[in-house]
DNA sequence: GAGTGGTCTAGACCACGAG
DNA sequence: TCGTGGTCTAGACCACTCA
């Protein structure tokens, strides 16, 4: 037997798949949804914590809980390092620092071997849709300055492999700030190293994507010889 | 600030990680909790849920809480299918069934085109750690009735491309049970298409994996010629 | 039957957003 | 200032597990 919030959230999800309620709309304030639906508010809230968790409603404390703009799906394409489209502006911040922790094991380098980072955002129309950190050994840093626009749609020269690894995972405090979610929503991250022939990484990308609206797209093609599994 | 829930968590988390509480105990019971943390149930139980999204304990109705055994994370590795790891068995069920809906589309062939479903659960120990559902025309099914155990390792013949997709989401029901995880624990899910070198679509499969515990890995090399990106 | 978690109530008070 | 959602309380009752 269903729940009363499952009730509610099946009843608010038809009248928004149905169009009563359209992107954009404000839903009845939770005091008023809970006397409609003759429960508390926590029980309601309890509802459209359901229909957060679907991305098909957003939440604004102060304002009101409004249906959702259907979001176009980001794609991400491997290899690409960040999602690509053309309604997609990006932004992107240099800084240099020193490998350590995570970093040194990612790039598989010694300590405080420096390194360059690339912070991007990209956005939709002011909102964040994606961010990603990149990591480059300093010494193999283009010597001229990436072109902030067209830069990471490129790969770096000279790579053999790239592997790359999806997970799911609630944001850090960071990720949710900047792609400005719930701590609670999940967020799809890519972990991209690029190794060189001589198997020395040249390149990391760490990219987390709101999970609800984001795919990740590889193609793969079968190996001219036989693949090697070397790890 | 951080609110009470967080700060209750944020506890809970550090006695595990430091392993005053390990892998398999019992917590408290949420009354016990509570009154240790001067909160009420639903607060405690708030914290909880937030320790259960992060995979690092378990409910389990009429028993209790309990520290989730450090379960080792799934891998699924590009054009396998299901996840492979000596410690993963595996079974597998055949259906014979007929394109239509979202398959149809999946697979590029009219409605009703006979197809073949091989429906497999990957189980540690007698726990699901994935379900996987492959669809192939039943016209290019092997004759020779796949083996139940090493079938899936391999791939269908005469591919010359997959694409994988990846995303994150709620289970839908089915898979909330097939896999006995909450239905408000997102599920990693990877679709993979195989065509032949003429287009056609020879193998599609749907996978679903516990989000909290798998990771997708892709490994890909440069084209030896220029590639195609026709979509 | 005893103890546990699951659902729900009916409020309170605080923090945020807009006029 | 007012209406909104965010957090929290202090219970109630039901459903499940195990002895």
């Amino acid at each position: 037997m269903p729940t009363l919030r499952d009730t509610i959230a099946e009843d608010l999800r038809a009248q928004i798949t149905a169009g009563r309620l359209k992107p954009g709309d404000r839903l009845p304030s939770e005091p008023k949804l809970a006397a409609h639906y003759k429960v508390s508010t926590p029980t309601v809230r309890q509802a459209l914590a359901l229909l957060q968790t679907e991305g098909l409603i957003e939440k604004s404390h102060g304002k009101g809980n409004f249906v959702r703009p259907l979001l176009r799906r980001i794609t991400y394409t491997s290899g690409a390092r960040i999602p690509l489209a053309p309604e997609l502006q990006t932004t992107i911040r240099t800084t240099n620092l020193r490998a350590r922790g995570h970093l040194r094991t990612l790039l598989r380098v010694p300590a405080n071997t420096p390194l360059t980072e690339f912070h991007c955002t990209t956005y939709e129309g002011g909102n964040p849709r994606s961010m990603a950190r990149i990591y480059i050994p300093r010494d193999l840093t283009p010597a001229s300055q990436p072109d902030s626009i067209s830069w990471p749609t490129g790969r770096t020269a000279g790579w053999v492999e790239t592997q790359e690894t999806v997970t799911a995972r609630l944001p850090t405090p960071e990720e949710s700030a900047a792609l400005r979610i719930s701590p609670t929503r999940t967020v799809l991250t890519i972990t991209s190293v690029a190794t060189d022939a001589t198997g020395r990484v040249i390149e990391a990308a760490l990219l987390a994507l709101p999970g609800d609206s984001a795919d990740a797209v590889f193609i793969s093609h079968p190996a001219p010889k036989e693949e090697k599994t070397d790890r």
